[in-house]
DNA sequence: AATGAATGAGCCTTCATTCAT
DNA sequence: GATGAATGAAGGCTCATTCAT
């Protein structure tokens, strides 16, 4: 595991520096104190990077690559399997991802989005899209054809905020007990199961084109087919 | 005669710290900046709010209280409707509410959950339980009696975050295009009833308690039901 | 005389900024001693100019104005004296400015001059344009019609020079004299007198058109006839 | 084979560092970017020179062996030759000097003469008390043996300044336009013949002892002899 | 009730210099 | 002989806050 532990001052710095921003944001982290808490002289990080704006980018492209590579985009899944099993895939290695300790990119992430600084816009943008496209090339395949590119990203939308806003909620939780209300998400597997339950049955029914049914009491009939 | 604007200089300085608490986030704005827009003395704030942490928790209660009372909750719908209406009314209420460009409390929050300066945790807290309390309810109602709380908690937070993080994308593509790709969200009311429709169908499908169909493709026989 | 001191912190900083910047130039001088100085604030300059450099340009507009008050540009000739009682105004003016200890312009022009900031140029410019212009009237009046224009920035040029250049060595000479070499400038009014010889017949020299006695031994019959 | 060029690192240090004190002057050059451009590494400079004030001091004197190496005083006149044309050799040496590109060590004495860092003070003593020796001899015997050591001063500091401050006006204009005023010393022979003129009716007034006549308009008498 | 002046703590950055290799 | 890493002192600037009026 602790193969190659940051070793030289700078990857100190880099380390220390996501933890830092994890937990500050760009404007409340200041290099003195990366400097102080990665052993490292005040001016280190302008030796190294050259600027606090070059750290933050080299820091969130390095929490990034960590968090893509500790949860592959697919959670393992073949890619021949089916598209149920994909999208379970892909749901449960969202939300894995985000709930993993050490994937700090998320939360510099949703603070770039809250408040951006403009740094990260472009390594952001570059990084993310690959990623959206095959969530969004996943959707079209479930919905199929004659879904249209309004229904396929509406989907994905929801599919992805089901999994995103709760999770960050639950962050907070555990960091600020004080600010984010409880959400019930201390049972990882459940919630997954529930967010895959949740999304294909929306999925099903936008595909179905069907006005949703008025009440869900009503639906017994439907049900007992299934 | 023009009792209804901010005449006074503080409710000036209130108005104008929303905007750039908006704009800017906690740290970065600066009260120079407000009382300079604000037409006031530079020590105006501190004059009149005692400190820049006070003046930004005003600032969000501030925001607040327009907010919900521009958009009711309930989104107008009787109480004594059906629950499916006044959850339609909840999610139109809620997305409108953050579709509204003088909803300014919203953004605040945003920015204060992704990196919270803890200044806002309490007056948050006392203010959402409330609303939140209120869609759980309703949830449970449209669940039935069978419903674990567990189950409750999810939907409640599936719908949820599918009206916000959509709408803090779009917002934030409209801010900043650079930064947050784009989602469709030009047609609201279409929006509106896709989620209506998607939360309808995941609800139906936890309530039914039914192992979702492994396959979407497979559910012709019970659309054609429905 | 001392009838308006720099009472207001804001004049101190302006007065302390030229003397320093006089000792040091615009690089070496630091805020920090020019506040000590000034027995101000480390951040009064920030607060009353907004930054160094508009310190400095204030600074300089500041000792020019002074500069060319104390010693106005005719030298105290009236308009209507004759041509070369005019010049002999304009030199005293010239020298005797450059050599008052208090025109501290003159000293950051040359800085300025040998090693541009950049943060001079236009205000130089502006102010010493109109100056140059009167100048460059005299001494056509003083060469003729005839004269051509390049005959008469040639002289305007010599003489400006024969005047700023050796009170520069002075005023350096003064200062640090193991940088200066001596040049017998502390009898100023027999100094004045010489550049006033020593340009008149040189201005003559060039109205003649007369090609330059190849000798100046054997103008014995010429000098003879003036 | 290649020998004449800077080949080995320090001399290459010392070449780029002679460009870069002319571009920016001691304060705003950096010794990394002279590394840099010498194409070495950073500490090159303190591991050659020992120091940037050594350094400094190497490069003046370096590009002031140059400088005289290529325009040596007498200007390639005899020292057999007349007074007046030994003047003219010295007149035209100095400008043209001044003039040549490569001449650094003159732009160097400028900032150094403008805004002393203290660094060069005894080096350039020592080099330019020969050359001005030099020159006040030539201008005894041009004054002859009545003329007092002040009126010798007074016309070596004249010539010398007549050539020094117009070029350094050029080479300011031609550097950067917007702070120095524009001279037309383009035609450089022109000048260097206006300067001699100048000079030598100057010289001849001084000499002569009379005292300038009061209205050069008023020589017609004395022009039409000469 | 309100203001202009002033303050001090802190931040990012620069740069000559040093040191171990 | 030469280098890359590291250092520390210092500088300009920002900004919330205070104080006398």
């Amino acid at each position: 595991m602790a193969s190659q532990d940051p070793t030289t001052t700078k990857e100190k710095l880099l380390s220390v520096a996501i933890e830092v921003f994890v937990e500050k944001g760009y404007r409340d982290a200041t290099l003195a104190e990366i400097c102080r808490r990665a052993g490292a002289n005040g001016a280190a990080v302008n030796y190294h990077f050259g600027s606090k704006e070059t750290l933050y980018q080299e820091a969130w492209r390095c929490a990034f690559a960590a968090s893509v590579q500790a949860h592959p985009q697919d959670g393992g899944v073949p890619g021949d399997s089916p598209a149920t099993e994909r999208l379970r895939g892909q749901i449960r290695a969202l939300i894995k991802r985000i709930a993993d300790d050490s994937s700090r990119d998320f939360f510099i992430s949703q603070m770039e989005l809250a408040n951006p600084t403009g740094l990260l816009a472009e390594v952001m943008r570059s990084q993310l899209i690959p990623l959206r496209e095959k969530t969004l090339a996943l959707m079209r395949e479930l919905l199929g054809p004659q879904a249209s590119e309004q229904q396929v990203m509406f989907c994905e939308m929801s599919v992805i905020s089901m999994c995103f806003h709760p999770m960050l909620m639950r962050r907070l939780h555990q960091k600020t007990p004080q600010v984010a209300l409880p959400s019930a998400l201390e049972d990882l597997d459940a919630f997954i199961e529930h967010v895959m339950q949740f999304s294909l049955a929306g999925i099903a029914a936008i595909k179905s084109g069907l006005p949703p049914c008025q009440d869900v009491n009503d639906r017994g009939a439907c049900d007992a087919d299934c």
